[in-house]
DNA sequence: CTGTTAGCGCATTCAA
DNA sequence: TTGAATGCGCTAACAG
């Protein structure tokens, strides 16, 4: 005899048995109450909370082939910039029985590749990615999975699957157009060397129409690097007035770096940063940055996965949630 | 015929049969290879690559009762403090083959309870709290579980099983012993409503032996609320000589309120934050605060996870991790 | 509305 | 070192 043994937790049988109705009935009077009867429905929640029956999703889900599991990929939780996204998504896709599973790929994109497989493993029913997905392998896998995949954080034609996001492109363009407005014409960049932060400074020197001096810093970028990177910037040109970061963490580290030296800004060097941080509104001077809802993002993100799930049909899978300069003091002109 | 099928995901099956093996022994040879011959090995590898085969994790936990999952409970996960602690938990796990599975209380204690028990029905094979555990029913529940718990971020006699944390009242008396030590009598306390934020409040209060104006916003607490809650207190006593912030966050905005009230710090006020965060070294002036070792606790507690599940014998269930004030300008002595 | 049957994909027995 | 049988806990498909 194995009394002994420690409780297996309660199946659907003990509740079955403990209620005296079928298992298959037990199963639908906790799952789909639609098909049983209220008095049967009852007596299965009595036995299930009598006992302390706890479903097991591991089971049912292998044989109803929905995990109801989502996962998703960010290059690291700590970058502040993606975590209105995680967090928005955890929320939406808590709010319809999902579980959120997450994949740290560290800005590497062969561990990228190898994170797609260990969380295919898991049997997810959609995938979310921050950023698009590079390799030809891993697009082709993603593809064969047959579930929902949504690329996040960036703009393309043709997706894996479907797409939130915005142009990182436009958002250079549109930095540098600000700073030429300005009538500043000696302009400098402060940029991770992450893709997204490549893709902003093409667009920034497009509509600038020449190079302008770079400072490239190993992504995620701090504040620390912000320091060096105007260092940097201001050895390869001494009379910079505007310089547009790739975060405002580093643009708060190019405001530290300014004051140490005793450079006034914006009077004698303007500065932009990226993702409209928390602490970018209340920093002195205050910041001007580019702002993108990235609650949005992970709203919508998990929207689309959740319609594909359920077979609703998506009216767009690609959406373009945009972007805008926030303009505070560290931009705005001295003889306005 | 059902050759539209979308080719199902391969299974162990097919791999078996493209090696030429039974089912067990391709099983074997990809999870446990010491039990098979190299030449065997070889084989199923090379099927398994050949027709692209993802292992089903669902599945083989079903048998295996191993899910390879590790649960955590945090208040939020944009909370900036815990942040460390995910994350070092997160590649922790995953680096032993865990995949964390996060979920957010959102601050609410019925929340929590619920949310353990969605949690419980992944089968995880491990779960990490932030802060202990108060409902009696869900401590319950979660030792009835019969998987290791950690609780963690909080220091207690009596865990539910193992701990990894510090003592909040300890670290709510350090400071009071500072400010005292400092000569400062006029104290004043702008904290989130918290339970940890109450036990750090308790212990300040005990250090000083009597009540102090106390400015307390809802969690989790923010900038904003820290400019509200300077104001408020100043309103309590205008002669106020130095503030305990219960986060970083907070201690910005009442350096921030500070600032736009013209009041010098620390000349006519003195600041201490809690919580260390990346810009409290960087804010003029930088900010006094105190240090947890957010990324140990995460690695800790997936040590100890993961060293229980693996049934090697745990030598300390309990682990405080301590804590230390960081000393900066925003608590320098004027007249030192 | 309820029940019976038959697996989901894999790993744990056992036996060879 | 390999294999055959069995079942983890649940749900889809069909029947009553």
């Amino acid at each position: 005899m194995n009394t002994a043994v420690p409780s297996k937790a309660a199946t659907l049988h003990d509740v079955a048995r403990e209620a005296g109705v079928s298992l298959i009935t037990a199963s639908r009077a906790l799952t789909n109450p639609k098909l049983v009867s209220d008095t049967t429905i009852l007596k299965v929640q009595a036995a299930a909370q009598a006992i302390g029956y706890i479903p097991n999703l591991l089971a049912g889900g292998l044989k109803s082939r929905r995990s109801l599991m989502v996962a998703a990929l960010v290059p690291a939780i700590s970058v502040a910039q993606f975590l209105p996204t995680v967090q928005s998504l955890t929320e939406a896709l808590s709010d319809a029985g999902y579980q959120l599973i997450l994949g740290q790929t560290g800005y590497d994109h062969a561990r990228e590749e190898a994170l797609i497989n260990t969380m295919m493993s898991r049997r997810p029913d959609g995938i979310v990615l921050t950023g698009l997905v590079h390799s030809a392998t891993a697009r082709e896998r993603l593809r064969r999975a047959g579930i929902p995949v949504v690329e996040t954080w960036d703009l393309s034609d043709r997706p894996v699957d479907m797409l939130v996001g915005f142009s990182h492109v436009k958002v250079g363009s549109a930095i540098a157009g600000y700073f030429l407005g300005k009538g500043w014409r000696r302009l400098g960049i402060a940029t991770g060397d992450d893709h997204r932060g490549a893709l902003r400074r093409e667009g920034f020197l497009a509509a600038v129409g020449k190079d302008v001096p770079t400072a490239v810093v190993p992504a995620p970028s701090s504040l620390e690097q912000g320091r060096r990177a105007l260092a940097e910037l201001l050895a390869k040109d001494s009379k910079l007035q505007a310089v547009y970061c790739s975060s405002d963490q580093l643009a708060q580290g190019v405001l530290a770096e300014a004051l140490a030296r005793g450079i006034r800004v914006p009077e004698e060097l303007a500065v932009c940063g990226f993702g409209n941080a928390d602490f970018a509104a209340h920093m002195q001077p205050s910041l001007t940055t580019v702002h993108v809802d990235g609650a949005a993002i992970g709203r919508l993100a998990a929207k689309l996965v959740i319609d594909r799930c359920n077979g609703t049909s998506i009216a767009n899978p690609i959406v373009d949630v945009g972007f805008r300069i926030i303009e505070r003091r560290s931009t705005s002109l001295s003889h306005a």
